[in-house]
DNA sequence: CTCTAAAACGTTATATTATTACATACTGTT
DNA sequence: AACAGTATGTAATAATATAACGTTTTAGAG
């Protein structure tokens, strides 16, 4: 039996661009990981952009649509990027995956009238947190 | 007792935008939405932004922001712009509002693990359409 | 009607986000 | 070694969005 080894071994720029952003508490633009990673050698956009799509696809990071950035994942490296759900504070911009059962099993099972298949699903939730709420 | 005039009157770039808007049936970007209106005075960026800022605020259209492009709202002058969803053919780009009684009541309802109070979603479904499936 | 505040407008410039295009190099099979 | 697929580096540019002004219009209060 061969070893298939579903552990796919990241490029030099993707695993560059995925610590930046795994060790990132808060979400990141593009930009922004250029500037941070200019240092390493990644010059132009197009290096980080490679890497975002290749990291997005594989799953180890999501797109927060509505922001233009990017977390990492903590759904124990997701292979579920077909079922993504974000909390988002307004105020503060805090960001967070919601991994909730029920969500994503309510939304994966959900059919559309029109009969369209669905592959995958993005959710983003606005509002306060906790914290913002108080203020 | 005073007329209580819910239905707000849109202005004049306002309006030639959401008729654009309105007409089509995919969704629009910005900038498609510039080249259009030009004939009609609005010149530069921030006069579209601005009416799109104002149409999304209002509930007459929604964006959809994985692809940075604005459709008209379907469900009668829509209150709610607070629980939008749509369906997104990856193939051809068909966009649709998907109103499901049932989904909208169960994402409404949705409460965080972390205390975050939920103002508003979005939920973007992809996959493939009826006519894409079958090609 | 007149005054006022809010909203909308027009304009120029610029910031931010993302892609095209092309040449080169690396990686893992057969 | 040869090939296919993936990744790289680089320059240029496209596409999306906002800042910052000053002016004009609109709707309501008095």
């Amino acid at each position: 039996m061969t070893k298939m080894n579903k552990e796919r071994s990241l490029s030099k720029n993707q695993q560059i661009i995925l610590d930046l952003i795994d060790k990132s508490s808060e979400p990141l633009k593009a930009y922004t990981i250029l500037f941070n990673v200019q240092k390493k050698g990644i010059k132009a956009p197009p290096q980080v952009y490679r890497a975002l799509d290749k990291l997005v696809e594989i799953g180890k990071i999501h797109k927060i649509e509505s922001r233009n950035a990017f977390v990492a994942c903590k759904n124990s490296n997701c292979e579920i990027s077909k079922a993504t759900a974000f909390s988002i504070c307004e105020s503060c911009e805090e960001v967070d995956e919601v991994s909730d059962t029920k969500l994503s099993k309510f939304l994966s099972k959900f059919n559309d009238k029109k009969g369209m298949t669905f592959k995958r699903f993005n959710l983003e939730f606005f509002g306060l947190c906790k914290r913002c709420k108080i203020k």
